[in-house]
Formats: structure tokens, sequence, C-alpha cells
RNA sequence: GGAGGGGUCGCAUAGUGGUCUAGUGCGGUCGCCUGCUAAGCGAUUUCCCUGGGAAACCGGGGACGAGGGUUCGAAUCCCUCCCCCUCCGCCA
């Protein structure tokens, strides 16, 4: 959610930033519209409350008669203010992040810009094998139980299969918390209703989210959202600031794709694993918090020997609440594609504001709102699949990385 | 799931229809004093919206778990919901 001042004070600016973003930016003059509305009657509404304040506490009963006409039109302005303040929330929460001036511009993700790349994208010497069928042949992915559990976009890992996903789950946690200065977080993979509207999935993508109906339960679709919550409504100070967090869990997406390459083998499940860092920092440090977070994921894919390249993502492909992404894809060579394993973004204040998160700069300054990013570190079936395609053997096996070998208790996969 | 108790300013508490402009203590901040520290003394101390102002600040309104209601007037009375505590039941 953008501050409404910036956009009474500059609506040129952020209407340029939505055409930026190649969307329609007509909703700002709703929203210009609105506020004007809403001050004007916030001031009557206000001057009303104070005649019934001095009357009720001078006159008594004689101000009965107009107490009660008093009360009528109190309560008919609440209601119009209230009925204005909903419509501006709502228009509000639809207006998208302002993307940071160096962000390039670009329609869609054609456009984004290849910072750097590490490691040579691997050519293996025999034919390399996608990790559906590398999977079947070692009897460590089961398309068919999946399926026959859970119905289309399941899967079940097996044996070794299972056990290297574990692997890299634990190996994720202990490399950003003994090396990477993150603290690990177990969190709820339920939330209430007011967790998945502060992290700015509902009401927009309430079709993508699986929820329990009869409790009101909204399953997590990354830690991102309980872990953006963990600190909502609350005001911080200015020294347990930076707070670095990391957190696995589970992720359930409802998404509904069409079958075809995007969704073929593992790539794509309404069930997925992830290890999620995430930061909320002072505004001036964000910039610089983006950089870090972004070469710790990207060190988590060095120390597992996978190439990838780090992509600004455009102004036409960047997410809405961010002011600036990086997407980190790893080279498969049996799918042959990249694969995107991470995606880190500054988010400014965006969210913080949504979720009512702030800091006190000094003991006695007004508090304002943090700044939150957040990264995979790393995204896992994708993390999964690179690993088994790159690390795949001329008979079949899969050699474990080294980094993962005391996890997985074994050198070879076979 | 059942019975009872409770949610007030960072923490602890007072407040049972107008004197609440929410008091007090602790903590915090600033100053004074004490050649350090502790203690003492004094002042200050929530957040949101809104108007004015470059700002410091000033004016108005709102918020006592949330939302409704009663009333000229609600922290206080009524209703619904949420959360916490104690006991019982159930349970990995």
């Amino acid at each position: 959610m953008l501050d409404i001042k910036i956009i009474r004070e500059n609506p040129g600016l952020v209407k340029k930033a939505m055409d930026n973003r190649h969307e329609s930016s007509a909703i700002i003059d709703d929203i210009l519209r609105i506020d004007t509305d809403r001050r004007q009657n916030i001031s009557k509404l206000d001057g009303l409350r104070q005649e019934r304040k001095t009357i009720s506490s001078t006159e008594r009963e004689k101000a009965q008669e107009r107490g009660r006409a008093l009360r009528e039109e109190i309560q008919a302005m609440e209601e119009e203010v209230n009925k204005l303040d909903a419509q501006m929330q709502d228009l509000l929460l639809q207006v998208p992040n302002i993307p940071q001036s160096d962000v390039p511009l670009g329609k869609d993700d054609t456009e984004n810009v290849t910072v750097r790349t590490w490691g040579e994208p691997k050519k293996l010497n025999f034919k390399a094998l996608p990790h559906w069928e590398l999977g079947e042949k070692l009897d460590i992915i089961d398309f068919e139980r999946g399926v026959k559990l859970s119905g289309t976009r399941f899967y079940v890992l097996k044996g070794m299969g299972a056990r290297l996903q574990r692997a890299l789950i634990a190996y994720f946690l202990d490399l950003h918390t003994n090396e990477q200065g993150y603290r690990e977080i177990y969190p709820p993979f339920m939330v209430k209703r007011e967790c998945m509207v502060g992290a700015g999935q509902l009401p927009k993508f309430a079709e993508n989210i699986y929820h329990d109906a009869e409790e009101d339960y909204w399953f997590v679709g990354t830690a991102e959202i309980p872990l953006t919550n963990l600190h909502r409504d609350e005001i911080l100070n200015a020294d347990d600031l930076p707070i670095h967090y990391c957190a696995y869990t589970p992720c359930f997406r409802r998404e509904k794709m069409s079958a075809g390459k995007d969704t073929r083998g593992i790539k794509r499940g309404h069930q997925f694993d992830k290890v999620e860092m995430y930061k909320f920092v002072t505004p001036e440090t964000s910039e610089e918090e983006l950089e870090k977070l972004t070469r710790n994921a990207e060190d988590t894919c060095q120390k597992l020997g996978l190439a990838y390249r780090v992509r600004v993502l455009c102004t036409g492909d960047i997410g809405f609440a961010a002011v600036k992404t990086y997407d980190i894809d790893v080279w498969s060579p049996g799918c042959e594609e990249w694969l995107e394993v991470s995606s880190c973004s500054n988010d400014a204040d965006f969210q913080a504001r949504r979720t009512n998160v702030r800091y006190r700069p000094t003991p006695d300054a007004k508090p304002q709102f943090v700044h939150t990013l957040n990264g995979s570190g790393l995204g896992l079936p994708r993390t999964l699949i690179a690993v088994m395609e790159n690390y795949q053997q001329p008979d079949g096996s899969i050699a474990v990385p080294e980094v993962l070998q005391k996890y997985v208790g074994a050198k070879v996969i076979k």
C-alpha cells in the first residue's frame, strides 16, 4: 500500500509508475476524488462531535432535544465516512508499488536484464535425462501414486528422493542461520484471514488459496505470509533492527494451470516446500539489504555448484509489492531450461504499511514504517530438480553434492 | 466441547453512566544535584485521523480486545464475536 500523501501530492509520479508497469492508472483519479470527499466529510463529522461534546457536558436536560438530532446527524455522517474509508482502503490496496528508478523499463519477462551469471551451464557428455525420468528410474519420485492420493499435480517422493529434499531444507536452514545471520522461525502453516490481507494475498488472490471454511483458516502459499505478520501492529525499537528471519514451510497453492511444459514433472505442484528469508530493516538500509539478500541466495546456489543467472525484473514483470526484484535462475540440463529458484524483493514500506509494522528511530521520535524484504533461499522442488539433473551420472545414478553428503548420508543416489 | 474468571497508555494497576482532558506506580526520556555509581529532586511520557505550519509545534476529532446497540452523554449498561487464564472432558 502506498502512502496516500504521495498520491495526493504527486499523482503524476504514481501514474507514471503504473504506466511503466503497463497497468491502467485510472484508479488514481478515483482515489483523489474520494480523498477530497472523505476529508470534507471528516471535517463536518468532527464539528458535529464537538458540538455534542459541548452540549452534553454543559446543558444536560435542556440539550436533550438538540442532542437527539445531533445523534442522528452524527450517525449518518459516520456511515458516510465509513463508506468512504472502505472505498479508499479498497482502492489503495489495488495500487502497486513504485519501482525504484534503476529498475529497467520493459513490457514483460522478455525484457528482464541479466546482471550477472555464475558458473557455466552444464553440458553433459551423455544424454541428460529430465528429472521425471530420472526420478522414476531411481524410484524416488512417484507421480502415479501422488495422483492416486490427491489428484493432478501431486507427487510422492520416496526413499532417497524424500531424503534429498529433507537434506536440502536442513542445509539451507543451517547455512542461513550459521553463516548468513538469519534467525530460524517455525511459523503456523495456517493463518487467520487478517494475515492474508496483511500480506496482500486477500482479497485479490482468494481463488489461489486453500482455505478451511469451517474454522476460517487459510493455508500459507509462502512463509512470507506468517513472517510478514509476525510483527503486525508492533512498534519496534531502532536497535531491534535489522531483523533477519528464515523459515521453512510447505507452501500450498491452488493456481489452476493447464498441463504442459510449465507443469511437467515436479516443477509446479499444489504443495511444495520452500525456505524463505525475510528482513525488517530501516528505510535507509533497504537498498543495500536487497543486495545482501540476493548474495545470500546466490551463495546457496554456489555452494550447491549450480550455475545460475541473476536477472533484475523490468517494470512490466516486477511484482505488485516490490520496488526492485532479482530473480535467480539455475540451469538444469535435463529439462533444458533455467529454473527460477529464488526471487528476492525489496518491498520498501509497502507491506509494512499494510501490516502496520513501525519502528522508532530514536526513543522519543515518531514511529515510522520499516522496510521489508523477502527472498527464497531456496525454492525446493526446483532446486531438487536442478540437483538431480546437474549431478546425474551416465549410469543413471545421481552424485550427491558435497555440502549435502552429510545430510543425505550417502555420496551417490542409485 | 462444558463451567467459571478476565482483556484499560511499554509493564503493573485504579476506574460500575457526566468530576476521565483515562488516574497512580514501575520503566523510558530530558534536566538538576551529587567530583564516579547508586540514590534524590523536577519535568515529560500512547497511537490514529484531520486542519494550520518549512519545521518545531498548535487546534479539532477518535481509540479502554473487535463490531453493533441503549443514552442528550458509555472504559462503565446490553448483544455478538475474538483472545487469554483456571477447572472438567477429549486427544497426537
